[in-house]
DNA sequence: CCGCATCCATTACGATACTG
DNA sequence: CAGTATCGTAATGGATGCGG
């Protein structure tokens, strides 16, 4: 099983998890979704995600440092008055958006499927 | 097919994430692997996940509530003594665990872009 | 055997105010 | 415009001990 001399089989998992992680935090999949296409800058980006939920700038700035680290966005910034940041998804980052879609899209499919679980979760934990 | 209740496309996406969740926390992946196939007692899942990683019962215990409450695994009591209860997997958490395991298939290949990406940004951010 | 109760550490999320 | 600094709250993970 463990076999080769890959240090342990456990130390591949952590990046794989903290890529994983993106897929369930609250904000990194819809960012990335929104960065798909033509580049976009920082306050665009805001507007876009705000059109449907408020975000802070320093969450947005934490989630794209993320994104940016991990090899999914890049970030270009042009030296003008006012600043220009322009964010872009990677070959990287839209590979990840289509595994993204494909979950997202397998979930809202068995959407009544879930909240039908939970609905018999809570009746069943609630009965005395 | 209560459509009344589709309120915003946002209330949509909870549950979604909700479930997407799932894939990045920290054990329900590995839980729901190690619960495919047979029926598995709760110190069987224990002791196979810590044959990498020692796992608390409480962890253990929320992480299946979870699940169960999502519709992903059974638990299934055996009024005897000793206590006896089994976990397996639902017909929708296989389905989960084949799309869990595509993604981390696509993240073990692309792993050393994973860590030349970090690389190359610590290197960014530490030069001064 | 299968948990739950308690307590603690760490991290994510967020509102607000302020700068190059 | 594009962030950082500061503060506070909530959720998650974990160690340990008890109980049917």
């Amino acid at each position: 099983m463990s076999s080769t001399n890959r240090a342990s089989s456990d130390d591949e998992f952590i990046v794989v998890r903290e890529i994983l992680s993106r897929l369930g935090d609250k904000w990194s999949v819809r960012v990335i979704h929104e960065a798909a296409g033509e580049p976009i800058r920082f306050t665009d980006l805001k507007r876009k995600i705000e059109r449907s939920t408020p975000i802070s700038s320093r969450v947005l700035t934490r989630t794209l440092k993320q994104l940016e680290r991990d090899g999914l966005v890049t970030r270009r910034v042009y030296p003008v008055v006012p600043p220009r940041v322009e964010y872009r998804l990677t070959e990287l980052g839209q590979q990840f958006l289509h595994h993204a879609q494909e979950i997202m899209g397998w979930t809202m499919e068995h959407q009544t499927a879930f909240e039908t679980a939970r609905r018999e979760f809570e009746a069943q934990t609630t009965e005395q």
